[in-house]
RNA sequence: GUGGGUGUAGCUCAGUUGGCAGAGCACCGCACUGUGGAUGCGGCUGUCGUGGGUUCAAGUCCCAUCACCCACCCCA
């Protein structure tokens, strides 16, 4: 055991099992973006260094994720996110693009980081872009589809929630509470914290690391406990009308305090979560004023999101909303091998049966029929076919149909139309 | 990077003031030489994470180390 070789720190084996609910995932992923028109696409695994470095602080860049040289010297990243090679896609071919654009992609990604609860190293992430509109109504789009998924996925408004606030509207608030532009960074993250401190030790902490007056701090409190700014934002109503439209409304709500992350997002911001609080954030995204600067292109607007697998998974699972059986698995039938004179004649069986499109398995050795039976019933299998010295000269079959036990003898000739009967009842939905 | 918890059979775990290494499940065999699940009987299973120390004696106490989990930090 302790000679086994352990895998890399924050990494996970998809066992059949675990394999079964990411290919789930993927399913309806795929099912809800194409749902909305969305097309798919994929990027490198592998970045140049200099690619994240234009943007996200090459500090972070550095420390949390995976750089290496490769052999001829130059720096190269396992991709952390996505947004940075789709603006690369799009900056190469921006004049022959047909706008809006709406890609939709799932796969892997790495960042450096002490794994614990919902975070590994290596993770798949559902990226989602509308590109190319500066509409509040694109964003509503985009939040709707959030929204389509969670239903889709069997999650109730009571157990999930899309969070939204706006950055412009924040930006507003603040000026009006004479916050410094220049270190709107820093009140964003205490404004962020909110919710994660007792209120008067927040109040304490704002006093002494952030230097604030008791009027700042009264307005930030003010700002934050009023769920009737929106109607402040011209920008919100609109998004929130379309939402109403789309018939999503009771998945989202305005939440002052949803700041996201400082880089790109210019206007309206949004992060999922469940509501008992116990998981981090589900999904986040929001509005970007220009996707392609840091590459080189025209101006363009977009909004978007990401969702990673880990998350989304532990939130499924605690609601129950994991599929008991998964679709994946087509059922079997094994063919016995009687012994060594009827290998042939089962191996042919088998063939035959593939050929007419059923999944099948041989034991490929002969042994005690108990043993191929209990076998068939450890896979899974669906049913048996005895193939032994007495069905082959009289040129019969034995099927046995291992979910009702029921068991018939007869001519080979009738075996495929018999087994499309009993195996046509989907014993997983 | 900081702090806490956990490492014992394939799995889940028990193991008393330090005194023979255990249970359930799983697995294998038989009852049953052409039939799975259920039952009964029998059997197999160990670097007690690793390294050192204390002791007549360490799974148990001490030190170190590694791995996993949880929280902080961060979250593109």
């Amino acid at each position: 055991m302790s000679q086994i070789i352990q895998s890399v720190k924050g990494t996970r084996d998809f066992y059949p099992e675990e394999m079964a609910v990411r290919s789930w995932l993927y399913e309806l992923i795929r099912h809800v973006s194409t749902l909305f028109g969305y097309q798919e696409y994929e990027a490198p695994f592998l970045e140049y260094l200099d690619l994240y470095a234009a943007k996200s602080g090459d500090e972070l860049v550095r420390e949390q994720s995976f750089v290496f040289q490769d052999r001829s010297g130059e720096w190269i990243t396992l991709r952390p996110e996505l947004t940075p090679s789709l603006a690369r896609m799009v900056a190469q071919k921006q004049r022959q693009l047909v706008y809006p654009l709406r890609w939709w992609s799932f796969g892997p990604f790495w960042r450096y980081e002490r794994p614990q609860k919902g975070r590994t190293r290596e993770f798949f992430q559902w990226n989602i872009d509308l590109i190319g509109q500066d509409l509040p109504e694109a964003d509503a789009e985009l939040v709707s589809i959030a929204a389509t998924f969670f239903r889709t996925l069997g999650l109730k408004p009571s157990q999930v929630q899309i969070e939204v606030n706006n950055r412009r509207l924040l930006d507003n608030q603040l000026d009006q509470l004479n916050f410094p532009k220049e270190d709107r960074g820093s009140i964003l993250r205490l404004i962020d914290r909110r919710e994660k401190m007792p209120s008067s030790d927040w109040e304490k902490y704002a006093q002494e690391d952030y230097q604030l007056t008791n009027h700042q701090i009264d307005g930030l409190l003010a700002m934050l406990s009023n769920l009737d700014l929106w109607q402040e934002s011209n920008e919100l109503v609109r998004f929130f009308d379309a939402l109403n439209a789309s018939g999503v409304s009771e998945y989202i709500r305005y939440s002052p305090a949803i700041v996201r992350g400082l880089d790109y997002y210019t206007g309206t911001v949004f992060e999922a979560r469940d509501r008992d609080g116990e998981f981090r954030a589900i999904l986040g995204g929001g509005h970007y004023d220009n996707l392609v600067a840091d590459v080189g292109g025209d101006p363009l607007p977009g909004v978007g999101f990401a969702m990673g697998d880990v998350v989304i998974s532990l939130v499924a699972k605690k609601f129950g909303c994991l599929p008991q059986k998964f679709i994946n698995q087509k059922p079997t039938v094994l063919v016995t091998i009687f012994d060594e004179s009827t290998l042939a004649d089962s191996l042919q069986l088998a063939a035959d049966l593939r050929q007419a499109g059923f999944a099948t398995l041989t034991t490929n050795e002969p042994s005690k029929l108990a043993k191929q039976f209990k076998f068939a019933d450890r896979v899974q299998a669906a049913a048996v076919i005895v193939l032994g010295p007495a069905e082959i000269e009289a040129g019969q079959v034995t099927v046995k149909d291992l979910t009702s036990g029921e068991q018939v003898t007869f001519p080979r000739t009738d075996l495929v139309p018999y087994l499309s009967k009993i195996l046509a009842t989907p014993s997983a939905s």
